[in-house]
DNA sequence: CAGATGAAGGTCAGTAATAGTCAAAGAAAG
DNA sequence: CTTTCTTTGACTATTACTGACCTTCATCTG
């Protein structure tokens, strides 16, 4: 049972199970197609349920042999804390607010003093560029410095 | 890899391997037969994958024994011409720049296929959450962790 | 020489094949 | 009843490919 979406979403990861490289890649004309639905559906179904939070990296391209890839990063338990954290951020990040997270994500092992260090900078210098929104900016950079890092060190490159 | 200019791509930077002078001469005609397509396709191959930005030189001359040539540019200083293209991001970056930037970083092996992957999937996520001023904040993101990765490289070696 | 000829490559606009966006309508949940 | 999630489709954006027409250059011919 379930809606369209889910069954969907069922299908890509089914599909994303039996791939041996984590990845699949599909039309999505040809996709919307097998289930009877608008193609926006499928975009749908990617905006909310394989969203980088939950652990996928969806690629596409449009144009004649367009594609949709959708490869799966997987996220350890042990970072689930890290990840929440992460949530946490929402749209607007003061300097204040980050300083705390930093400080959470440094007691937890998750990050050194020198990941400390090299944020702070760059977030330094890239907020340091603009008048207006450096709370929203920073949010946005923060959590993809993080995201980049937790996931990043969890894997061999 | 799906489409005719995705193989033409390739075969051309096939041949540029092979090639111990990093530059390969060919005919147009003869190659544009050989994928049994129309010669205007070679152009758009070489228009818009082997740009300047990507790293490549391309000359041609037409009339009797005209040729188009393909050189491959080679730096001394990968680090140095790293950073300078990391300074060329400026305050905004159009998503075809940042695939640009970034297929110029790997053919560099300064950053790989994965690193790649995730830089988008991160942008798009960041982009996706905002309705205006995408440029600005990918500019951002994408200086941000490029720096953070060539940086955290670098200090490892 | 000068002009003609033929053999390259170049340009550009149009067509086709994809995917993306957004807002509104509909359905489900609280 | 209100809020949130799902579904739809009209409109937009991007990429690939083609073909008609244009430009350049080497060589031939008188």
């Amino acid at each position: 049972m379930g809606t369209l979406a889910d069954h969907i979403e069922a299908y890509i990861k089914h599909l994303l199970q039996r791939s041996e490289s984590r990845s699949v890649e599909l039309s999505r004309a040809q996709l919307a197609d097998a289930f009877s639905c608008v193609p926006s559906q499928i975009n749908y179904v990617l905006a909310t349920r394989f969203t980088l939070e939950r652990g996928y990296i969806v690629e596409s391209r449009r144009g004649g042999g367009g594609y949709i890839r959708i490869a799966h990063v997987q996220v350890e338990d042990d970072l689930t804390h890290a990840a929440n954290l992460l949530k946490s951020i929402g749209s607007q990040l003061s300097e204040r607010r980050m300083e705390n997270i930093l400080a959470r994500l440094q007691d937890l092992g998750m990050i050194t003093p020198r990941h400390c260090r090299l944020i702070r900078g760059i977030v330094q210098q890239e907020t340091g560029a603009i008048g207006q929104g450096k709370d929203l900016l920073r949010a946005s950079l923060v959590r993809a410095l993080l995201f980049y890092i937790i996931e990043s060190e969890c894997r061999e490159w």
